[in-house]
DNA sequence: AAGCCAGGCAACCGCAGAGTA
DNA sequence: ATACTCTGCGGTTGCCTGGCT
């Protein structure tokens, strides 16, 4: 309110004018951009063409104004897939992942990412009850890696230089794989290290039912309950190449997967989300040297489901003496 | 019909780096 | 070497809209 009475009194006053653009001021944009090209956007005020800041001209020409983007058009699969992997590789760089979608801006992606982040946090919120949907969160940090500090992190194929990481990124629009990889892609069994334990692997056991559904099996029967069964839905398919595989787990293979996830998962999802990150699956030459790839790695994992406190609510499993 | 809420989106702000006088 | 300007980037905010109650 504060903010919209400064910005008219700023406006009646002759200053700088800030907010929505209209047409006659997209206009005189567009027509500086065809006489100087897109640049000298400070001259646009001092030339008295428009009452906007250099920078607020340069974001609308390179947000809305631009001929080549995809306005109103949602992030297909592919996109999103890219916008996943690119994010696991690059952090929060927006720019640089834009450049890898065509007709897509920074802002584009950064608003996808915020809204998936949103929704995402949504779904754990709701199907974690009690303490957790109420702790407000602190920080990023929070958000992401709460359960994984001790987990040996998985980094992204090492480049020797930053030419090549650009040219094997420009060569691979879609990194997954992500890198140019000759032979057929491996069938890689679905394995439960055996060094992970039922409770390290109980800790990604995503309840996503609701307070009024959750479980009432008592502590003793639960451990009882056979080795992790997974839904149907999200079964792995061991006829699969890695990918599907990795589509199942990550639910990527399915364009609107949060939403059929958000609603078939009405019972216990467990997700079986571990085990393939923990080694290499599949391995390729890069000028001459062999490159381990993973499945999936552990950023992207952590941001696929960014679990905040979904751990508050798992309950100390009974030890093995208890089982029967 | 009205109110609430979440999602989508546009735009602003602060900061940093590059270029230039 | 320094100050200034321009440009670009990432984070954040606030508005609008549609769906739901």
């Amino acid at each position: 309110m504060e903010g919209r009475r400064r910005m008219l009194q700023r406006d009646e006053m002759g200053e700088i004018k800030k907010g929505p653009w209209k047409a006659e001021e997209d206009e005189v944009l567009i027509n500086h951009v065809k006489k100087y090209g897109p640049r000298d956007w400070s001259s646009i005020r001092s030339k008295g063409l428009l009452r906007r800041t250099g920078k607020s001209c340069r974001l609308r020409w390179v947000n809305k104004l631009r001929p080549d983007l995809k306005t109103g058009v949602k992030f297909s699969a592919e996109e999103e897939r890219t916008v996943i992997d690119l994010q696991a590789q690059f952090g929060n760089k927006w720019a640089r992942i834009a450049t890898y979608l065509p007709g897509r801006t920074d802002n584009d992606v950064k608003n996808f990412w915020s809204s998936r982040q949103k929704r995402l946090t949504r779904m754990l919120q709701t199907s974690t009850p009690s303490s957790s949907s109420t702790k407000p969160l602190k920080n990023t940090e929070e958000l992401q890696t709460p359960a994984f500090h001790d987990v040996p992190s998985m980094e992204a194929p090492k480049f020797s230089s930053s030419t090549e990481e650009e040219s094997m990124a420009k060569s691979q629009p879609c990194l997954s794989p992500r890198i140019d990889n000759p032979e057929p892609i491996k069938m890689v069994p679905f394995m439960y290290p055996t060094t992970f334990s039922y409770q390290q692997y109980n800790a990604f056991q995503l309840d996503y039912t609701t307070s009024e559904k959750k479980s009432t099996i008592p502590e003793q029967q639960q451990s009882q309950i056979p080795f992790p069964q997974l839904p149907p839905q999200l079964q792995p398919d061991f006829s699969l190449p890695l990918e599907s595989q990795e589509d199942i787990i990550t639910g990527l293979g399915d364009p609107n997967y949060l939403d059929e996830f958000e609603k078939n998962s009405g019972g216990c999802a467990q997700l079986p989300i571990v085990p393939s990150i923990f080694e290499p699956d599949r391995s390729c030459q890069i000028d001459g040297r062999t490159e381990s790839q993973y499945a999936v790695d552990i950023d992207s994992l952590i941001d696929d489901f960014p679990p905040i406190d979904i751990f508050d609510h798992i309950e100390p499993l009974p030890s093995p003496s208890e089982w029967s």
